[in-house]
RNA sequence: GUGGUUGUAGCUCAGUUGGUUAGAGCAUCAGAUUGUGGUUCUGAGGGUCGGGGGUUCGAACCCCCUCAUCCACCCCA
C-alpha cells in the first residue's frame, strides 16, 4: 500500500457536483443554438496519431502537445531501437519509434483529419459542432489549464461569407442566452498580410501580427520596441504606426483602411469580406479590430475573437476562416470557417459575475425518511411509482434519528421530505413537509402519488 | 520553457529570535434527546506541519532538491 497522499496531475481538476450542474447549463446553452444553426454533432477520439498534429500550430504549438510514449519499449528486442529513438528525442526531434500517438490540442485539425477521411460521403457544405476536451501542456494560471473544453462549430465546403455573419449570430445568440456581456472582434488576416506587404516585409507578417496583437496590453512604444527588436526596419515599424493610429467607428477605420491598401489587391479584399459581414442583414454588433491577429497559423481570412467585458480575463472565444485547411491531409480546395467556446472560461467568467441561475433545483426532489423495516417496504413503493413519474426521489439509506434524515435533506437542498412511520402506515397515509416553508400535510398514498411537486 | 508567490486538521487560518506534548473557529461524530431537524450545552475523533534530504543538542520555522498552487512572461481558450 502507498501511503502518499492521492493527488491530480498539474493543471487538472474534478469537477464536483454542484459544479458539473453549472458547467452542463452552459453545454446545453451552446448546443441548442449551435443545433438551431443546423449544425451537427461529431466526436473525435481523445488521441491523435502524432505526425496528424504535429507541424499545425507552429512552433510553439508544437511544443504544447502531450506525446504519448509507445508501448512496448521495455521488450528487450526493442532496446537498440528505443535508446536510438531516445537519442533523436534528447536533440529535440520526434521518433515515431518512442511515440507516435498524443493527446488532441484542439478540435479543428481533429475535424480536418475527419474531413480529408471522408471527403468522398460528406454533403458539403458540411456544419458540425464539437463539444469536448483539449489538452495542453502550458503552465497553468488564471483562467488557462492543462485540460480543458472546446466547443467548436465549423463549416466547411463553402466560401460564402453568410457563414461568418451566422457564426457572428451565434456567439451574439449563446452569449446573450448566458448573460454574459461580450465585445466580438472581428478583423481580417488578409489586412493583416497587406500590411505585411506594403511594409515590403511579407516575410515578416507573424512577428508583426504577434507584436500588434499586443497594443492594448503594452503601448504603442513597447510595441515599437518589439517590431524593431523582431528586425524590422524604421520605415516598416513608421508604415505599422501609421496603420495602428486609425480609429473611429468600424466604417471610419475600414475606409482609412481601404485608402492606405489602396492598391493592394489583397488589403482591398479583407476591407470589402468585413463591409459586407458588417453590412449583412441582421449582423450582430461587431467591433472591427485591425490588430487583433490571433494565434493559430492556418487562419486565411475573417478572424473572430470574444472578450468578456467588466472582467479580466482572456479572450472567452475565437474562431476564423481557413481556405485550405486539409490541404496538409492531402485532399486540396476545401475551404472553411469556424468558432470556438472556451467553456472554463466562460465558466471562471460567469462565476465571478455570478450570472448562474440560483432558482434551479434539479437534484432530488423527495426524500422518504427510513422509520424501520415495514415503514421502508412501503416507502420504497411508493418510491418506485413516483420515479415513474420522472420525478428524482430517494429513500434513506438506512433507519435513522429524524435529526439525521433531516440534515440529509438539508444538505443536499432536497425541497420536500414524506414522513412514512408506524402509524401513517397503518392508515395507508404519509406526512408531506415542505422543507422551504416548513408546511406539513396529511396525504393518503393516492393523493401523494398525483400531488405536484413544485 | 523563464521569473516570482504560497503550502500547518475536511475547510479558513494562528503559531514569538529555532526550544517541552503544534492551536483556534467552522465542519464531522457521540451524548443530553427510541417520531419533527436548524438553537444550546457536554464530550470525542482527526496532523509523520506538501514530500525528500541537510544544518543543529533540538526544525512547522534556516539551507538544498522535488511536487503542487497562484501570479507574471512566452503563448493561448
Amino acid at each position: 500500500m502507498s501511503k502518499n497522499k492521492p493527488s491530480l496531475p498539474q493543471g487538472t481538476r474534478d469537477f464536483d457536483p454542484a459544479t458539473v450542474r453549472k458547467r452542463r447549463h452552459i453545454f446545453d446553452t451552446i448546443r441548442t443554438v449551435f443545433e438551431l444553426y443546423g449544425y451537427q454533432p461529431l466526436e473525435t477520439p481523445a488521441m491523435e496519431q502524432l505526425d496528424t498534429l504535429m507541424g499545425k500550430y507552429g512552433e510553439e504549438g508544437d511544443k504544447l502537445i502531450f506525446k504519448i510514449l509507445n508501448n512496448g519499449l521495455g521488450d528487450p528486442k526493442n532496446l537498440e531501437k528505443a535508446t536510438f529513438a531516445f537519442q533523436n528525442v534528447l536533440a529535440g526531434k520526434n521518433d515515431p519509434n518512442l511515440t507516435e500517438r498524443a493527446l488532441r490540442y484542439d478540435l479543428t485539425i481533429p475535424f480536418a483529419r475527419y474531413v480529408a477521411m471522408n471527403h468522398g460521403t460528406l454533403t458539403f457544405p458540411f456544419r458540425r459542432y464539437q463539444m469536448q476536451p483539449v489538452w495542453r501542456a502550458d503552465r497553468p494560471q488564471k483562467g488557462r489549464y492543462r485540460e480543458f473544453y472546446q466547443c467548436d462549430a465549423d463549416v466547411v465546403g463553402s466560401y460564402s461569407l453568410i457563414n461568418e455573419v451566422e457564426l457572428a449570430a451565434i456567439y451574439a445568440t449563446a452569449f446573450k442566452k448566458l448573460g454574459i456581456p461580450v465585445d466580438i472582434r472581428v478583423n481580417n488576416r488578409k489586412i493583416l498580410a497587406a500590411l505585411a506587404e506594403v511594409c515590403g516585409g511579407a516575410d515578416k507578417m507573424t512577428d508583426i501580427t504577434v507584436a500588434i496583437d499586443k497594443l492594448d496590453k503594452i503601448g504603442l512604444d513597447k510595441v515599437k520596441t518589439e517590431l524593431g527588436e523582431r528586425g524590422l526596419t524604421d520605415a516598416q515599424v513608421s508604415t505599422i504606426e501609421s496603420y495602428l493610429a486609425i480609429d473611429g467607428t468600424n466604417d471610419e477605420k475600414l475606409a482609412l483602411v481601404g485608402a492606405l491598401f489602396a492598391g493592394n489587391p489583397t488589403g482591398t479584399k479583407g476591407v470589402e469580406e468585413l463591409n459586407h459581414i458588417l453590412n449583412y442583414p441582421s449582423t450582430p454588433p461587431l467591433t472591427v479590430d485591425l490588430t487583433l491577429a490571433r494565434g493559430l497559423n492556418y487562419y486565411t481570412g475573417t478572424i473572430f475573437e470574444v472578450k468578456a467585458l467588466d472582467v479580466q480575463m482572456g479572450s472567452i472565444g475565437g474562431g476564423g476562416r481557413y481556405d485550405d485547411l486539409t490541404g496538409t491531409f492531402g485532399v486540396p480546395n476545401i475551404p472553411g470557417v469556424g468558432i470556438s467556446f472556451g467553456v472554463d472560461r466562460i465558466y471562471d467568467v460567469m462565476q465571478e459575475l455570478q450570472l448562474f441561475p440560483t432558482n434551479v433545483h434539479t437534484g432530488t426532489t423527495i426524500l422518504f425518511f427510513n422509520l424501520g423495516e415495514a415503514e421502508s417496504r412501503a416507502a420504497f413503493g411508493l418510491l418506485q411509482q413516483l420515479r415513474d413519474r420522472g420525478i428524482p426521489a430517494e429513500l434513506y439509506h438506512e433507519q435513522a434519528k429524524f435529526d439525521k434524515q433531516f440534515k440529509y435533506a438539508e444538505k443536499k437542498e432536497i425541497p420536500y421530505i414524506v414522513i412514512l412511520g408506524g402509524t401513517e402506515l397503518a392508515a395507508r397515509q404519509c406526512q408531506l413537509k415542505d422543507l422551504r416553508t416548513g408546511q406539513q400535510s396529511t396525504l393518503d398514498f393516492d393523493q401523494l402519488l398525483t400531488a405536484d411537486f413544485i
